[in-house]
RNA sequence: GCUGCUGUAGCUCAGAGGUAGAGCACUCCCUUGGUAAGGGAGAGGUCGAGAGUUCAAUUCUCUCCAGCAGCACCA
């Protein structure tokens, strides 16, 4: 029998027969590491106590302490024993996969009926008393025929699908829950008993399509979340909850800031503060853009048909366009006549996006190398035909305005100008108040235009800008658009959501197909590369992350109301005018309520719509000319000069481009 | 778009086969109150839209619309 040497995270290294397992390993080490073990990593592969270990390792045993493996076990556990329970409780369901996901688990079902919230407590139930039988676990490697014989004779068509799309040199590992048998890659824990029954919870019923394919049978996955100790359920539980109160939509009504309805869906009616928000970031944004050498423009909305065939959207994403007819023999007197005329029927496009409609700024009057790179900027008004499930408050729209740009430049150019747009990012997220933030660089997919010397140097060109900027990338392979690789920028919020709001794509082939060019120092035409890009995305998403990340507590100099002036008596409504008079005097958005409220009314009605300044005025205000400052969140008061107050506010309602420093 | 759920006053929600209720918000009155809800009165609803069953539908059934969760999508 061949000997191995196993090698423990403290450099010890120890001999074995060949095949040992982890399981008989923990237990040589020491009796009670034997007792407590759970998993190892094997090699930097998560290994089942179970597995055996057939050459040289490093080897680092795993207990419940060691809360990244024991989740991960216990959730896969707890997927096991979710499908054993429904199966139980509902013999005619098929079992399809239950992966490990963020904070819980999944797992995806066949059953003719749908399952019902009051199911979850049944199905929570029966997998308590899974947990409290202290089921073993038993694992095996079966051949391939065997197992397909399996499934097929217990009428398992997605399990045998599944067997069929793993490669025929893969071994198949069973996994037993007791007698109920899943197919699994492992790795899992000894026995049910081992998952804590008080720290998990089956959360939401939803459909997913099988394989994650549209065109695919539609499944119901119940979703559930579990860790190692109760104590970390009620913290997520509550965390969870914590989310759910800065929920923009949420937010948005009690701030007053937008409000949508039937007749528009996925479109916002923007209420005045609302719209302060946006204004405020929009001017900020033009004032960055122009110092950052973009010129602005604007072009239209409506669009004929023919430039959305020639840009190639016509064809590929026509359903995802507003479409507007229009009869052009209308004369606003014979309607009915004319409407009946369709030889004069025009048909025209809401823009999409605003590339197309570019190029035609672009290829007014001839270019030249001189004039590149040339990037025209737009705040463009973009409508789509987001599919109805898509849509998310203001966050997934169907009418929306990008910070959209498009770089006109040669080859040569492309990585300065990406270094330029990254540094440029960097600096507008850290003002708003995003430090950090996360690349993803997608490059070429299976179907492409372009030639592999292309794709080389422009992937190239955005690897060595990246680099140039010292900051570092996650790949995507293959996720790039068909003509050209793109490199994503992604925002984490306060609660962790991730999402998407920056991009930078390469694009040759839009100025191919709408013919834009530039005479190069050679007095040839040649053809420029199109550098679509974008900072915030979209303004409409990007508040709606604002007012998440900060629970509605804007940076001061975005909150759409800043101060409010509160009477405390009547007596001093006159100054509590004059006090606002001079605040807006000094650019802070200041209102005064002289409403016939107590103190105590005004400034919870204010607090509560987060207005981040109250002053609150009374008589000794009035004679002093002080104001009594309360700032959101904070209990206590200060009583200030009035003019001091007025030039710390001054400073603060200042943007961060316009600081002094 | 798909699966499931939901739609009652501005908001949060209760309700029942016989044309509706609470709290907050709103209006008016009293109260001039010192830092997170003072008191009283009043007004406010084709119960998402349409069709069907019924003597009778907001309630039951169907269709549509919108929203929510997830999936798919996000050029």
């Amino acid at each position: 029998m061949a000997r191995i040497t196993l090698t423990l995270p403290d450099g010890n290294a120890r001999q074995y027969d060949a095949g040992i397992t982890a399981g008989e390993v923990a237990a040589d080490i020491s009796k009670s590491l034997g007792k407590k073990a759970i998993s190892a990593t094997v090699n930097n592969m998560h290994y089942d106590l179970a597995w055996p270990i057939d050459g040289d390792a490093d080897i680092a045993i795993h207990t419940m302490a060691d809360e990244e493996q024991a989740n991960e076990l216990l959730r896969h556990d707890l997927a096991h024993i979710m499908a054993r329970a429904v199966q139980e409780i509902w013999p005619d369901t098929r079992v399809t996969i239950g992966p490990v996901i963020k904070d819980g688990w999944y797992y995806d079902f066949d059953r003719a009926e749908p399952f019902t919230p009051e199911d979850l407590g049944e199905i929570e139930k029966k997998m308590k008393e899974i947990i409290n039988k202290r089921d073993p676990v038993r694992t095996e490697v079966w051949d391939r025929d065997v197992a397909l014989k399996y499934y097929e004779d217990r009428g398992e068509p997605y399990k045998v699908e599944l067997i069929e799309s793993i490669p025929g040199d893969e071994p198949l590992r069973m996994y037993w829950h007791g007698d109920w048998q899943d197919l699994c890659r492992g790795p899992h824990l000894q026995h049910t008993g081992q998952v804590p029954g008080d720290a998990f919870k089956l959360m939401s019923i939803a459909g997913a399509y099988w394989r994650g394919d549209s065109k695919r049978q539609m499944l119901q996955r119940i979703y559930g979340v579990a860790f190692t100790g109760k104590e970390k359920l009620r913290a997520h539980l509550n965390m969870l909850e914590e989310a759910a109160k800065r929920d923009h939509r949420k937010l948005g009504r009690e701030m007053d800031l937008f409000h949508m309805q039937e007749e528009a869906p996925g479109q916002v009616f923007w209420h005045p503060n609302g719209w302060t928000i946006y204004t405020t970031l929009q001017d900020y944004m033009r004032r960055k853009q122009r110092a950052g050498g973009y010129r602005e423009i604007n072009t239209p909305q409506i669009v004929d048909r023919k430039l959305w065939e020639l840009s190639g959207h016509w064809d590929k994403y026509q359903h995802h366009m507003f479409i507007v007819e229009v009869d052009e023999s209308r004369d606003g007197e014979h309607d009915d006549a004319a409407a009946t005329n369709k030889a004069e029927t025009r048909i025209n496009a809401l823009k999409p996006m605003n590339c197309p409609c570019h190029v035609q700024v672009y290829n007014q009057g001839l270019k030249s190398y001189r004039d590149l790179p040339l990037r025209l900027a737009e705040f463009g008004s973009c409508t789509r035909y987001e599919p109805s499930g898509a849509l998310h408050g203001i966050m997934r729209v169907r009418g929306f305005t990008q910070d959209d740009a498009h770089i006109f430049c040669t080859e040569e150019q492309i990585e300065a100008e990406c270094a330029r747009f990254i540094e440029f990012l960097a600096e507008i997220y850290a003002e708003l108040g995003f430090p950090t933030f996360e690349i993803k660089f997608a490059t070429r997919p299976e179907k492409r235009v372009g030639t592999e010397e292309s794709w080389d140097y422009v992937e190239n060109a955005l690897e060595e800008a990246i680099r140039k900027t010292g900051r570092t990338y996650t790949l995507e392979p293959g996720d790039g658009a068909f003509y050209g690789p793109k490199l994503d920028f992604y925002l984490t919020d306060a609660i962790g959501r991730v999402w998407q709001c920056g991009t930078f794509q390469v694009d040759p082939n839009l100025p191919e197909r709408l013919d834009a060019t530039y005479i190069g120092e050679d007095g040839a035409k040649h053809r420029p590369f199109m550098l679509h890009r974008a900072t915030l995305g979209s303004f409409e998403r990007f508040v709606g992350i604002l007012v998440e990340e900060h629970a509605g507590k804007l940076p001061f100099w975005l909150a759409p109301r800043q101060v409010v002036v509160a009477s405390i008596t009547s007596e001093a409504d006159d100054y509590v005018q004059e006090v606002v008079a001079e605040l807006l005097a000094a650019g802070v958005r200041a209102e005064a309520d002289v409403r016939n409220e107590k103190i105590n009314y005004k400034v919870r009605e204010h607090s509560v719509g987060k207005v981040p300044v109250i002053l609150a005025v009374g008589a000794r205000e009035v004679e002093d000319r002080t104001v009594s400052v309360r700032r959101l969140g904070e209990k206590q008061t200060s009583v200030q000069p009035l003019a001091e107050v007025a030039v710390t506010l001054a400073t603060e309602a200042t943007p961060p481009d316009l600081r002094a420093l």
